[in-house]
DNA sequence: CTGAAAGCGCTAACAG
DNA sequence: CTGTTAGCGCTTTCAG
């Protein structure tokens, strides 16, 4: 059994109220009372009932985190960021993995739901649950999916314009038969950077194959499969564009196995930077992304919002970066 | 304003408290009122609310997970494993980052102890906090950390035996010389790992140099620097075991720069088998550990603590496994 | 089988 | 400046 205000008033000899405006900073307690207080709360070790205290109050300081896999090396850097942000805002973080699985992101959502967060931020691992977000009528920031311009707040990397880069460089490199290996589908930066591959393709007057474009799943093991694939084809790529790092360390594994020359006969661009792309055995060339920075901002969006209710919906959106390393040629190599 | 048991029992004309039952799948109900009750709640979209329902029933049906670093590689595995026990047996998880300082682990206790967590898996930081965590008299496990062989809970790996298999398997391969780099000596499988090397050093009847033995913190660059260190030395050991992967990848950074050749002329061990180690490109020799069956036992210990408070403390140690890559000799190139 | 009433620990009016 | 009084939404006695 916990202690509670009563018994440090009780102690104390005055009434509980007391206690709760002195606990709280309140003013309309004597200094001197106030004093006695926070001193007696302190040697018993009090901490308040956040149970209580949000069950009158209407209000929790916990937002929720919904992502699809903390094991994904990407995720942990974007909640480390919302966990600074939060921790500074005096928020607490509720995480969740909805394991790219609808019906587990929806108890997530229950989840969080019942234990009333003030706020939420999700990558939603596919459409399947927007609409029971919507109802939830809590503030919500969504990360790196964009759901409808107008009503949601959205803070994601330019998936569209990081593709392109990594096309432009591959043929710049002088890569001619460039391939896109995804993720699921069903996610929505996937789908963005497919856009962009396709998008970019088109802008340099090239065709775009139905065949050089496969989509997986967003592990090493699908990436090496994919490979596999294409290059085993009759008329095999000489480059490809990675959904993500993941998936292009297994494209990679599959190029070393086969012994194929990386970089000079075949080109390799990542997406992410996670921190296995830049190790100095690796030196995968990629879309980097800056991670910790995409958490702070989704949360410092998503408190604006808990802030003021009706605040206007805001898209953010950075801008990648294209990291050289040793997957591709080095442009000037080229034609 | 969501909706709570009132408003459905209004539009029923049942008392809440039939509700209530309803909802908690207790006895006292008739049927067909339940039925109608579950009906409304479901097209009504109730979901209830946590906060009340912990605030009276006094548990959560949460528990917390304080870990150092999500950002580390090791952990987030060790989450999903604590994670997807948890939702199996119902709970949900509060999940926090004590970022490897006192202060902020401290702040995290205190957040889940205002939270009424029903339980808490924590690997500290450091032992600093120990005497306030058992003064939140709540169902604890330590995960990788013994605190009091009598009184606390505790799952982890033997790191001791790891690391010994570490110097077992070098000294079968050939070095001679082999040196240890760790991590922060506040945390408890460092110092284990530290000690398991000098015992297996001892027990070869080798002599164990103080100057062979450095730590610095878990990260890549601690791993180059001290490295870099140990073999500009006028006498540089020919093999390292590191105090985990990360640091090893530091390491093996410094020997590619300085073209060491490894494993001819040079051994290393890593510690924990993260993802990278795996990868083709790096191929690290390490101890494996099952981390995420590291997390599940530790909820189903602690699961057991909670259902029965007088649970005797039981103490969990899960072998680790040496794997051998390519960052070490084949052993009968030795001798 | 059902309802009324009490109270979990706390904040927020309302009086004094 | 202080104390008294209501609830927040729910579970849990205790009557009926």
């Amino acid at each position: 059994m916990s202690i509670t205000i009563v018994d440090i008033a009780q102690k104390l000899g005055v009434s509980y109220t007391s206690v709760s405006r002195a606990l709280t900073g309140k003013k309309g307690v004597g200094p001197e009372t106030r004093k006695r207080i926070l001193a007696e709360a302190e040697k018993l070790g009090y901490q308040p009932n956040a149970l209580a205290r949000g069950l009158v109050s209407k209000s929790t300081s916990t937002v929720g985190l919904l992502i699809p896999d903390i094991t994904n090396p990407f995720f942990p850097e974007v909640a480390r960021g919302v966990e600074e942000a939060c921790r500074q805002a005096g928020y607490n973080l509720f995480l969740c993995n909805s394991n790219w699985d609808r019906d587990q992101e929806r108890r997530c959502l229950e989840a969080l739901q019942k234990n009333r967060v003030d706020g939420l931020i999700i990558n939603p691992s596919s459409a399947a649950n927007v609409g029971f977000i919507e109802k939830m009528r809590i503030p919500v920031v969504f990360l790196n999916t964009k759901i409808d311009d107008r009503k949601t707040s959205y803070v994601g990397i330019d998936n569209a314009l990081g593709a392109g880069m990594a096309v432009d460089h591959l043929l710049a490199c002088g890569y001619k038969r460039i391939a896109f290996i995804g993720g699921t589908d069903q996610s929505y930066s996937n789908v963005q950077r497919q856009a962009g591959y396709v998008g970019a393709l088109r802008l340099h007057g090239l065709a775009v194959e139905e065949g050089l474009i496969l989509n997986g799943s967003f592990d090493t093991d699908s990436g090496y499969q994919l490979a596999r694939r294409l290059l085993e084809s009759p008329n095999p790529p000489d480059a490809i564009v990675a959904g993500n790092d993941i998936i292009a360390l297994g494209v990679l594994q599959y190029t070393q196995e086969k012994r194929l020359a990386v970089p000079q006969d075949f080109g390799l661009v990542g997406f992410d930077d996670i921190y296995a792309a830049g190790l100095p055995q690796v030196q995968l060339t990629t879309i980097a992304l800056p991670k910790r920075q995409l958490g702070r901002q989704a949360f410092s969006m998503l408190l604006e919002k808990m802030g003021t209710p009706d605040t206007p919906s805001a898209q953010y959106v950075i801008q990648p970066q294209l990291v050289v390393r040793n997957t591709t040629r080095t442009p000037s190599t080229a034609s």
